[in-house]
DNA sequence: CCGTGTCAAGAGCAGCGCTCTCGTCTGCGA
DNA sequence: TCGCAGACGAGAGCGCTGCTCTTGACACGG
């Protein structure tokens, strides 16, 4: 895998141009992305841009799987494999919010209203699903070592969950029945609005403190998806 | 409150205005809402419009407020009095979901990115206690009729839930203590997590039938808010 | 009936995404 | 080593945006 020098070059001021928008991104926001703007801040002419990134859609795609991967690694660094099943994923709930808190616009850009016009193609969902491997990671290992409080599952339900879940949500294990696995995506699906609502300011006036608000809140859902410690 | 013909006219048209860009925002959403392509629509010189809303901003502001009522509205057409609480609660869920999925950008207008660099002014956050005011009655009537299910609280425990929110979520009761009011915070945040999950894509391919998935899961949120029936 | 104030319209500014053209320069194959 | 295809950056330009300023017409109240 030999590169001429252009190569090199060109994926060198590539990353450049992927980098200077992130920066943009955490100024400004994602609405207010500016291509121009990029190409001035690199000392480049407009035109000189769309020789590297396609369209601004294509710009934010990039920013968009970046950001995926970034909060997946938050999520990866935040899980110590040796605490309880319940403080696993309330350890790993709160670097998902550290994250977000730490890099807000990142986080409207992934979870926030979607881009008008912009469909996200398959690269950026097989991004997402890094952070929620994460947890399904937890859940897999809290039913394999008995850290999972049990039910009794209806067999005659129709599952709600559909069968794409099973290798990212815990992998097989008896005791991850739909019933778990539809509360697990309960629990991330509230962990979403948790942090959405405070970094969008909808808790303003609502808590006290919204640390031990969160933390609270993260092992309720913990509770709720059986998980034991 | 005697108007001369002059200023009847202006209301009207601003209404006009109002309306006009409500299409827009349901057609191309908000980041695409432009005050010219509004008055191309009702055929005024795009600086005319200048003469009824001071900016983009405003307009926005207006649409927001408008949003919040519009919610509020269907989630207490949603109540049904007459039911018992968990029951309740679920249908004012559903009602706040069926509202998303029939004004989606609206929904990504109120709980999604708030739009960069654009301060919601007080206007906005009491028209958006409406739609939550719904939920605090439902609790409210439970308590009093004796269909919450009691907890034994911490008195110890520093509340985490602001003074603010009691008139809202419920009113004065003994049983609704702060831990009853923080699970009906997180069951409130969680909702706008499901909702805007499904809204925005995140559960493509988790669930098999969204609708049966929304109920089931806003039951467990009810029963974890201890709602009975 | 006439001054005052409101009205819509148009031109214009700066910025945006994106396209096209035009010289320049690089690097690969002959 | 030379020549040429292809990549490169710069610039002009199109149509769009939010917003401002000026201009001329109109309605209303004293």
């Amino acid at each position: 895998m030999v590169q001429t020098a252009r190569e090199r070059a060109r994926e060198a001021l590539t990353a450049d141009i992927v980098e200077t928008a992130r920066g943009q991104l955490a100024e400004v926001g994602a609405a207010a992305l500016s291509l121009r703007a990029v190409a001035r801040e690199l000392g480049l002419a407009s035109s000189a841009v769309y020789r590297y990134v396609p369209s601004r859609d294509d710009l934010l795609t990039r920013l968009l799987v970046a950001g995926y991967a970034s909060l997946g690694a938050a999520a990866e660094d935040a899980d110590d494999p040796g605490l309880a099943p319940r403080g696993r994923w309330v350890a790993v709930s709160r670097g998902v919010r550290a994250w977000a808190l730490a890099h807000p616009h990142e986080w409207a850009l992934l979870y926030g209203s979607p881009v008008p016009g912009y469909a996200a193609p398959q690269d950026t969902v097989v991004a997402a699903m890094r952070s929620a491997g994460v947890f399904g990671r937890v859940l897999g290992d809290a039913a394999r070592s008995g850290g999972l409080v049990g039910r009794t599952p209806d067999a005659d339900r129709t599952p709600l969950v559909g069968p794409d879940v099973g290798p990212v949500l815990g992998g097989e294990h008896p005791a991850l029945d739909d019933d778990v696995r539809a509360r697990a995506v309960l629990a991330w699906s509230s962990t979403l609005g948790l942090v959405s609502a405070e970094l969008f300011g909808h808790l303003v006036g609502v808590t006290t403190d919204q640390d031990a608000f969160f933390t609270e809140q993260v092992g309720r859902l913990a509770d709720l998806v059986g998980l034991m410690g």
